[in-house]
DNA sequence: GTGGTCAGTGGGAGCGTTCCCACAGGCCAA
DNA sequence: TTGGCCTGTGGGAACGCTCCCACTGACCAC
C-alpha cells in the first residue's frame, strides 16, 4: 500500500489562497459575489493542492447526497440479461456521471423488499430513484413518492400509475412496422403479440390494430397469436399461424426474439422469407442483424431512454412541485432482408 | 409530496432513553460495557422513534463510507447482456446488501477512465472496489491498489496480475467436459476454443488439452478451431471442423453460445447429435436448456462468484495486510441430450 | 478504613462542509 | 458631509455522528 494521502480541506485551500473559508466555498459552488481576483486565487490553490470536496461533510450539511438509486426489483433482475436494459443502464450511468451523481444500484429482494425500500428512504442516502419496471401493477413508485423522494420509472411503465416515466412509444413503433408491411402490398398481416399484461405487449398490439384500421384492413383474430417475448414462444406461435387459413403473407412480431423464433419455424416449414412471408420484429436487438435473413425491425434507443430518465429525475429533484408529462421516445424502422 | 419527515437524531434517542449520547452510540454499534438496562432502554427508544443513523455524519467522522464500487470498464459494458455477468451482479448485490454495504455502480468510459478512477480514489467515496474484467492486460487493479483501496477482480481475471481475484476454475471445468466425452467412448474430440487472449479462452483450451493427454489421446491441431464466444463464430467453426478428415466424433465448445452455433451448423449439415457427434458446451447459460437437442455443458454459478468476490473484498477491507489467495470456484457437468 | 480496579456512564471535541450574519469599503444621491 | 445601498468578504455555528477522556460508584484486598 501507499502512504495515506492527506486530503486537503477547504480551510487549507482558503489559507493558501489568502481568503476566508466562505469565499473559497463560494468559488467552489460557483456562486456570484466573488471578485475575479479571489476566484483566481482560490482556483489556483485548488489545482495546486488537488483539493476535492469531502462528500460526507457536504452531505451532512446540505442534507443531499448527490447519489441516485437505480432500483431493480428481483422479478426484474433478468433485465441484466436483456440487451435493451443493458443499454438503459449504460445511458443512465453516462448521464449521471456527467451530472456528477453517483449511481447506487439496488437489487431489491422480493422477500425483504419493504425493508430495503424503507431503508434507503429513511436513511435518505439518495436524492432520487430510478426504477426499471416491467409490470403494470407495481406499487413501488407510489410508495417511494410517499416518502418524498422523486421517482422516474423507465421502460414498460404503466401510464395509469401517476408517476413520472420514460418509455419507448410502442404504439407508434408498431404502427410504423405495420404501415411498412401494408405499403409493401401485404394484406393478410398477422401478429405475434406479447403478454397483454405488459405495457410493451398490449401497446404494440394496439399499434398493430390501429395501423390495420387506418389502412382499411380488418383485424382478424385468426391472425393474432400470443407469445411471452421468448424465442421458443415465437417459434410455436408462428407454427400455429401457419395452420390458419388462408395463411398470412406477413407477420409483425412484438419483439426480435420472438421474430427469431418465427424465422426458425418458417425455415423448418420450408417457407421462404421474405418471398412467401415478410417478418418484422421490434427492438432492434443485436440478434436482429444476425438472423437468417437479417430482420427488419423497429429500432429503439435504450441509451437515450436511460439519459432521458436521468434528465427527468434531475428535473424532478430540482423542482418537485411542477408535474412533468411522461416522455415517449420515438422509434424508427430499420429495413433489412426479412421484409 | 408528504410532510418532511423529521428524522430523529442520536441525541433524541439518548434523551428518550434517559441516557447519554455516548451510551446510545455504544448500543447502536454493539460495543460492550453497556448495562442490560441501558441497552434495553436505548433499543426501545430506537424502535419507538424509528431512528436510523445518519450515514453522512457517520462517514464524516469515521472516514469510511460503507459503500463499495463495482467498476465496469466500457469495453466490458456488454457484460450486462451476458447472463453470466448478470448473475455475478446479482450475487454481489445480495452479498453487499446482507453486509449493509451500498453498491455504487461505475461505468467507466474509456475516454475518461483515468479521470473517473481518480475521482473515486480521491474522493474516497468507497471503501473498496470490485472489478469485472475480461481482458488480460488491464492495468486498472494495480492503479486502484496504488491508492490504498482494496480491489477484487472477478471473472476471467489474469492470474499473472498480482491481485485478489475470484474466478471459475476453467481448466477443471474443461477437463470435466472432455473426460466425460472420453468416458463415453469418443476418441476424435475436437474443440471450438475461445480467443487465446482471454483467460476463459486459453484456460479452457488448456483443460481440454490436459484431459486429452491424461487419456492418452493426441492433441490434433486439425481438431482445433477458434471462435470469439459468439454464436455465429461457433457456427462457422463447426462448419470448418466438419471438413477436416476424418471428422470428429465429439466437440467441446468453450461456451454455450458457440455450442448453439455448432448445433445449428450440424443441423444444417444433416449431422445427428448426439448419434453422429457429441457436443458439450461451457457455462450452462439459459440457452443451453433450449437448444435442439438440449446441451450438455459445464455448470458454473455466477451468483456464487459474486458472493465470493464480496466476501474476499470485505476480508481485504478488514485486513489489508494479509495476502489472500485467488479463489477458484469449482464447476460441475450437467449432462443433457447432446452427448 | 483506605486504596485500587473496573464496569458503566456522560458529554466535549471535532470530522469538513455550507449557511448566514456582520461588516468593510466604495459609490451615489440628498 | 451624511446616509443609504450594494458588492465582496471573513468567520461563527451547526449538521449528526464517533471517539475519547473524565468521572461515578461497586466491589475487593489489604
Amino acid at each position: 500500500m501507499i502512504a495515506p494521502q492527506p486530503r486537503p480541506t477547504l480551510n487549507e485551500v482558503a489559507a493558501r489562497a489568502g481568503v476566508g473559508r466562505g469565499t473559497a466555498s463560494r468559488v467552489i459552488n460557483g456562486q456570484a459575489k466573488v471578485s475575479e481576483q479571489a476566484r483566481e486565487a482560490v482556483e489556483r490553490a485548488i489545482a495546486e493542492l488537488g483539493y476535492v470536496p469531502n462528500r460526507a461533510a457536504r452531505a451532512l450539511k446540505t442534507q443531499r447526497t448527490d447519489a441516485v438509486a437505480l432500483v431493480i426489483a428481483e422479478s426484474e433482475e433478468r433485465v441484466f440479461g436483456e440487451p435493451f436494459f443493458a443499454g438503459i443502464v449504460r445511458g443512465i450511468g453516462a448521464a449521471l456521471g456527467a451530472a456528477g451523481r453517483q449511481l447506487v444500484l439496488l437489487l431489491a429482494q422480493a422477500s425483504e423488499r419493504r425493508g430495503t425500500l424503507d431503508e434507503f428512504l429513511t436513511r435518505q442516502h439518495v436524492d432520487g430513484v430510478l426504477l426499471l419496471s416491467l409490470h403494470d401493477d407495481d406499487q413501488l413508485p407510489g410508495r417511494i413518492r410517499e416518502h418524498g423522494l422523486p421517482v422516474v420509472v423507465g421502460g414498460r411503465a404503466n401510464p395509469a400509475l401517476e408517476t413520472d416515466f420514460v418509455d419507448v412509444d410502442n404504439v407508434q413503433g408498431a404502427r410504423l412496422a405495420v404501415e411498412h408491411l401494408v405499403g409493401s402490398g401485404h394484406r393478410r398481416i398477422a401478429t405475434i403479440a406479447g403478454p397483454p399484461d405488459m405495457v410493451a405487449g398490449h401497446s404494440r398490439y394496439e399499434g398493430y390494430a390501429a395501423a390495420l384500421e387506418a389502412a382499411g384492413l380488418p383485424v382478424d383474430e385468426a391472425l393474432v397469436a400470443h407469445g411471452d417475448f421468448g424465442q421458443a414462444s415465437g417459434e410455436s406461435a408462428m407454427r400455429a399461424l401457419l395452420e390458419r387459413s388462408p395463411a398470412p403473407d406477413a407477420v409483425f412480431c412484438a419483439n426480435d426474439l420472438m421474430a427469431a423464433g418465427a424465422l426458425r419455424a418458417l425455415n423448418d416449414a420450408g417457407v421462404q422469407v421474405p418471398e412467401d412471408i415478410a417478418v418484422v420484429g421490434f427492438e432492434d436487438a443485436p440478434i436482429a442483424a444476425s438472423t437468417h435473413p437479417p430482420l427488419t425491425t423497429v429500432h429503439q434507443s435504450p441509451e437515450e431512454m436511460g439519459r432521458e430518465m436521468v434528465a427527468m429525475l434531475l428535473a424532478a429533484m430540482a423542482d418537485p412541485t411542477t408535474p412533468r408529462p411522461g416522455r415517449m421516445l420515438p422509434t424508427r424502422l430499420v429495413v433489412r432482408a426479412s421484409s
